[in-house]
DNA sequence: GCCAACGTTGGC
DNA sequence: GCCAACGTTGGC
């Protein structure tokens, strides 16, 4: 089993908006980020466990815990001329773009926050992307090891 | 293929 | 709101 970080804005989709979904998932769409789109794409399996991040926020770090669901598919917004995220080089027959259904799976107990993730940054998460300087990446991958030490903070 | 310009991300 | 870091675009 794998597993994932994503980040998403709260004011935008928080995991409170997540938990209230209909069967408590949500179509990951917009994502526009090659890197991003390969791991999901690519890498990521029905089952996997997903960290959710809160990102562009007063306390940005890890609240929750998710799953994907399903394998990847095209990401149909690429597709809309009036969605936000509508980019008219993706072709349905060979789209450019594609998503991951993401499951909540539950709240951790108290926000884990960047700034305390990053106290390892020289530690079990040196290898993290999320704690190293400029690492804009929404999507990436979480090691065992670093899940474990994460939860381990909750 | 280079690289300057531009737009976006996201912490602070 | 600022701005550093980064990815993408497009002229050449």
């Amino acid at each position: 089993m794998g597993y994932w970080l994503m980040k998403s804005e709260p004011d935008v989709f928080g995991i409170d908006h997540l938990a209230a979904r209909p069967d408590r998932t949500e179509p990951w769409d917009g994502v526009r980020n090659y890197q991003a789109r390969n791991m999901m794409r690519d890498a990521m399996r029905p089952g996997d466990q997903v960290f959710f991040y809160h990102s562009n926020c007063t306390v940005p770090g890890v609240v929750g815990i998710a799953e994907i669901v399903g394998e990847a598919r095209p990401d149909p917004t690429a597709f809309d001329p009036r969605a936000k995220y509508f980019d008219p080089k993706s072709d349905p027959d060979n789209p450019r773009w594609y998503l991951v259904d993401v499951r909540y799976v539950r709240h951790l107990k108290r926000t884990i926050a960047l700034a305390e993730l990053k106290e390892h940054a020289i530690g079990g998460l040196r290898d993290m992307p999320l704690v190293r300087k400029g690492n804009r990446l929404s999507v990436m991958p979480v090691t065992p090891e670093q899940w474990a030490l994460i939860l381990g903070l909750e």
